[in-house]
RNA sequence: CGCGGGGUGGAGCAGUCUGGUAGCUCGUUGGGCUCAUAACCCAAAGGUCGCAGGUUCAAAUCCUGCCCCCGCAACCA
């Protein structure tokens, strides 16, 4: 049994969640319970970054300290885990104790020729407590968020040899090219590599709200070194013996460990982590995979432009597995993606509405008309849907195993138009007017029957709540989460049908 | 000469790596059915595959140049 570990990035607390969160997460959580369904053991994580500069200064504005400005925004979290049902192993808090002994246990393992000190410079702006490079400045040197002058201001920081591992990285991509996936992406980090690293300021002077830099008093562990390092504190590295799940999960020759980030963050993920774990020699991941971005009707999504999708608003009208259908099925993974409320709208009438739902609703009511109110009482183990659903698993897990969301899906929905072929060309509307049941028509609408059953069965990683109500509806009492279910000849025979009731009511336009 | 992604019927996209009848979803039009959430089934219309040149028996697909859109450009989830 291999192991299984995938992470989403973790969310900085300075912001409540937002599309972008929702999104990733949700991605982690349809592989997560698509691996659990293949029988293997998974670790799903998934947590907030709570340090730094702009989560101190924002408590402060409110009042509060820092800490309870982050449970604030966790809360939020919380309530879209249980909202959208994400299903993670544990949710880590870079505040946390065990995060922060991990941390500097891999300091202290990491190779202490890698640490040097020296001074960084450049454009600072105390307003923002930041440097700025050069050409991020507005005219005459003036801040960008806050259009003030900035000052030239230098201070002594600890610095990780990253150009050290320079070659060691291109090494990595070399050998291991499913370190980066998709293959863009690897192209885009080999070739920023290439271009030579320069050395990473891995601590900050004036940072009161993180954790401090070990064995250098005055300075604190700067982001990424300290936020990075929670895929393996979380599972219990360095916390005296490094526990039975980092072992398990992280330490293992057969574990398989993959970092799922938006594309923005791939250069930390892809060049900063597998060069601190290099330096420390623990095992790098398994695969970093970049996908793309939301955007709004073709523009960036952004605070500035006041176009932001919050969660909220999109659960509230979509539905939680409306939403988490959406994300899978409209993007071609890897790839930007626009997001509209038309599309949308389209997309959830089409696909879940007229396409799953309505053909619940049909079959399970010529069902109910046809048998008194039960599945049908003869299986039937010869008829053209049993290939066409074999062929429709067959291409749902070649696409998952390349994360093809958006093709795994449509495999599904091919399935489910031969479905209503099926039973248009079999009329058996026309059989229960003209003969009543028989076993002719037991069988026709069991196919029926069957074939959604195995349709939803595949979509129980998708829509972990829709899915179960339709094999509900569709006479199953108890819902099996395993590959088994995938084979024909899972529905039972003579099983009480209650009345169908839409589980994805058609939405208007406004 | 900064880097990357994209430009394919009305809309959104796949196909480009491994040249060989241009495909999918939605929409439109006509027909069918009436079990179903005005849903479902069948058929049709609609494209010089950004522009120009080249390679080839053959190019959306390979090569060269150009135009347009989007994102990134190092310590920012």
């Amino acid at each position: 049994m291999t192991s299984y570990f995938i992470t989403t990035p973790i969310y900085y607390v300075n912001d409540l969640p937002h599309i972008g969160h929702i999104f990733t997460t949700t991605v982690v959580d349809t592989l997560a319970r698509y691996w659990r369904m293949a029988g293997h053991d998974v670790f799903f994580l998934t947590g907030t970054d709570e340090h730094g500069q702009k989560i101190e200064r924002a408590a402060r504005k409110e009042g509060i300290t820092p800490l309870q400005l982050a449970d604030r925004v966790v809360a939020h979290y919380r309530q879209l885990r249980d909202q959208l049902g994400f299903s993670y192993n544990d949710f880590v808090r870079t505040t946390e104790d065990r995060h922060t002994r991990g941390v500097e246990e891999l300091i202290r393992r990491m190779a202490p020729d890698d640490f040097y000190t020296a001074v960084h410079e450049g454009w600072y702006c105390s307003a923002c407590e930041t440097f700025y490079t050069e050409k991020e400045l507005l005219s005459d040197k003036r801040c960008p968020v806050h259009e003030t002058p900035v000052e030239w201001k230098s201070e002594q920081n600890v610095f990780f040899r990253l150009s050290k591992y320079q070659q060691p990285l291109l090494d990595l991509y070399e050998q291991h090219p499913e370190f980066v996936r998709p293959e863009t992406r690897l192209n885009e980090v080999r070739s920023f590599v290439s271009a030579g690293l320069r050395d990473l300021s891995v601590s900050r002077s004036n940072l009161d709200w993180g954790i401090p830099f070990p064995g250098h008093p005055g300075q604190t562990i700067y982001v990424w070194l300290d936020a990075l390092a929670n895929y393996i504190t979380a599972i219990g590295f360095g916390n005296g013996e490094d526990g039975a799940l980092y072992r398990k999960f992280w330490e293992h020759p057969d574990s398989v460990r993959i970092h799922m980030v938006g594309k923005d963050i791939l250069r930390f993920h892809a060049v900063y982590w597998p060069a601190f774990l290099m330096s420390a020699g623990v095992p790098l991941p398994t695969t970093v995979w970049a996908h793309g971005w939301w955007q709004r009707d073709g523009r960036k999504m952004s605070k500035s432009t006041g176009n932001v999708v919050r969660p909220g608003y999109l659960i509230d009208r979509f539905g939680p597995d409306g939403v988490r259908y959406f994300f899978l099925r409209e993007m071609a993974f890897g790839q930007d993606s626009s997001f509209s409320d038309e599309g949308f709208i389209e997309r959830y009438n089409s696909d879940l509405a007229n396409d799953l739902g309505n053909t619940v609703s049909r079959i399970v009511t010529l069902s109910r008309k046809a048998f008194d109110g039960k599945t049908p009482p003869e299986p039937c183990y010869d008829n053209p849907l049993i290939e066409a659903a074999g062929k429709a698993v067959d291409a749902y897990h070649a696409a998952m195993k390349e994360y093809a969301f958006q093709q795994a899906l449509e495999a599904l929905w091919r399935l489910l138009a031969e479905i209503n072929q099926y039973v248009v060309t079999r009329e058996p509307w026309a059989l229960i007017k003209n003969e009543g049941p028989s076993p002719k028509l037991s069988r026709i609408l069991w196919d029926a029957l069957e074939g959604t059953r195995i349709v939803a069965t595949a979509l129980l990683p998708f829509m972990p709540r829709a899915a179960a109500q339709v094999l509900t509806a569709i006479g199953c009492r108890s819902i099996v989460e395993s590959f088994d279910s995938l084979e024909w000849g899972g529905l039972p025979n003579g099983a009480d049908l209650p009345e169908p009731k839409p589980i994805f009511p058609r939405i208007d336009k406004e």
